[in-house]
DNA sequence: TCACATCTTTGCGCCAGCGCAAAGAACTTG
DNA sequence: CAAGTTCTTTGCGCTGGCGCAAAGATGTGA
């Protein structure tokens, strides 16, 4: 994928460059610093210095936060298109969560001050920023609730719609899942544990929701896990 | 409380008019709406149309978002100075929670036309309005971490902490929560019921930590509740 | 001051989900 | 293809915390 298809791609996609004209979204990119990592690798970790914000371009980040003792959660998946660490645009934070790639991943990356010139030059930037940044919270309040309010099947299912509508891709067979996810990444998403995820999953195939191999999942009957997902 | 002494302790408590001047902050909230509410009702209320968002100038709001049957959560207390419902900035939207007063409260609400037109003329505000939102989602990432990973009596120590260290009035005999917090709400807000609550305070309050009365808490010894809280 | 409403406490039984253990399945590497 | 690694499944026992029920405590309004 060449410099000029990237950008056309992520002006076509992105949320946070809305209202930005084509040529002003080849300036913006320009003016920061691409990165290209191999799966499984960290873009920034939990507690260092908040030096950059990123957009990623292609590929998919999963934003893990860590608990003291070994025990962890993930917040979201970042897919391309998708801006994370905002935080670093204010001063002396640190990063909040630590961002892991999944699959080879492109990211641009802006410092404080590179951005901070970008917005004053480009203002539907800030404003983009501020939507972003509000409908994370929005997502994160939803998933509250439902962590507060439901039982651990309810809330395995509304994760696996959630993550389907961000990364679903539709074949006959059903709609895949379209990185691997594995029973644990599910449990970390869900606050549950592997074992728990992998029974309900397992009952879920018997039934014809789903379809499953080790790290992909197929939502078959999307229809009865919605209706399961709202009356359970 | 008159006019200008409204205007003069927000100002000076208010991270959302940071970067403000006195002068400015008066055209500001002069230039919104105010409302003043009794104990107990409704700012505005989760599914209407998002119109306004409050800058709360004294007494207090919390921030409850609704399941379907019934349940709910406490997603955070307002105090004065903090703005909330942002989101009204955005074309179209519907409040996500609802907010209801703790107390005799006055808040200042501005419609979209006229803090849109704020922001173009004081650009520090949306700067504020930026970092309030991240605030918002870092505090809520830490307390869903907290869910996904910790045992209840865990979280209900750090959320009395959360809650004493923006709430709190030192006194001799300890700190108080200088509003009435029940145990139903303390439940509501660290997703558990009234009577495990119930048994928990109990509990430290043999243990001396505590002091409690109907919808009253003084914590007597923060030291060993965070303690507990960090080495349960 | 009495009746009523609301909040709190506690005993008790129960079960959703945790977590160990161990086996099986699937992918990777030399 | 053999050995190692990582992911998944399932049986089993256990327990944290839920939630009913009922009594007590505290506050409010007529």
């Amino acid at each position: 994928m060449d410099a000029s298809t990237i950008i056309e791609d992520s002006f076509h996609r992105s949320d946070f460059l809305s209202g930005i004209t084509e040529q002003q979204a080849a300036d913006i990119l320009n003016r920061g610093n691409c990165v290209r990592l191999k799966s499984s690798q960290i873009l920034f970790r939990q507690g260092g210095p908040a030096h950059k914000t990123f957009l990623v371009l292609n590929g998919r980040l999963k934003l893990i936060k860590l608990h003291e003792e070994g025990k962890e959660t993930i917040l979201r998946y970042i897919g391309h298109g998708e801006i994370t660490a905002i935080i670093s645009v204010f001063k002396e934070k640190e990063y909040p969560a630590t961002a892991e790639t999944i699959g080879a991943t492109e990211a641009v990356g802006w410092d404080k001050q590179t951005m901070v010139q970008l917005m004053l030059e480009y203002p539907p930037l800030a404003v983009n920023m501020l939507r972003c940044t509000i409908n994370r919270l929005d997502e994160l309040q939803n998933r509250y609730l439902e962590i507060c309010t439901e039982q651990v099947e309810q809330r395995i299912s509304r994760a696996l719609l959630r993550i389907m509508k961000q990364s679903g891709r539709r074949e006959e067979d059903g709609i895949h899942i379209d990185f691997p996810l594995s029973r644990q990444e599910l449990a970390d998403y869900t606050g549950t544990t592997v074992y728990t995820v992998s029974r309900i999953l397992s009952a879920w195939e018997k039934k014809g929701w789903i379809k499953s191999k080790r790290e992909q999942i197929i939502v078959c009957d999307p229809h009865s896990l919605v209706l399961f997902s709202e009356h359970p």
